[in-house]
DNA sequence: CCTTTACTTGGCCTTTTCGCCAAGTAAAAT
DNA sequence: ATTTTACTTGGCGAAAAGGCCAAGTAAAGG
């Protein structure tokens, strides 16, 4: 039986995989702007419309996206205020100083 | 050859997908009360010692972690202050309340 | 009703990631 | 100098993720 903390991890663990991704990621950055229908989405990441069907299906599972069918199209919106000051927390190691693996 | 914004976008994807792994967000977590070495780590996991070490050098190069070796003993630090408050933005999202795949 | 549009889902193959064991290394202890 | 301790690295099989095509669905248009 899994602990409670594990299930905290757990949830986590799907909010952050839905965000490693570069497709996914560039959605969820598209996303912070306004809502957008996946036709709109799919032409900006330039994959297939079923490949992008299937990565905002992981982040709306992941709890991070809502959304919604207008008319004939579907649009998605982000349902977290707070993604914008997490990248600039982790744009703020890209000079990462790596400590080298050998010396 | 790489665009500047893609070049941007693979650097955060390492440095989330470098969280995107239970025990790497354990040891993230854990981190955040000030630096550990690999066996705490491990026992702290429970997984095999060489697990454990190729988790930890995959959120070093993502530029998370710094390694210092001391006495016997190498120990590990984050990079990165801000953590914290990403991890409350996810557990907001938490009891997602979520948009049904089908009806 | 039939067609079109805008998706979603299933299937399948390819690539990546994970985790253990075994072997290697480097500093410390004896 | 040898052994021990605390790791790191290599290798490999198993599991998960990713991406395309093809098929399915549901609402809108004609």
């Amino acid at each position: 039986m899994p602990t409670r903390s594990q299930d905290r991890t757990d949830r986590r663990v799907a909010v952050i995989k839905a965000l490693a991704h570069p497709s996914r990621l560039i959605i969820a950055e598209a996303l912070q702007a306004g809502e957008q229908c996946v036709c709109d989405l799919r032409e900006l990441v330039g994959s297939d419309l079923s490949t992008v069907s299937k990565h905002l299906t992981v982040m709306r599972e992941a709890g991070l996206l809502e959304m919604e069918k207008r008319g004939q199209n579907v649009y998605y919106r982000l349902r977290c205020p707070c993604l914008l000051s997490f990248f600039e927390c982790v744009d703020s190691l890209a000079p990462a100083r790596r400590t080298p693996a050998k010396k």
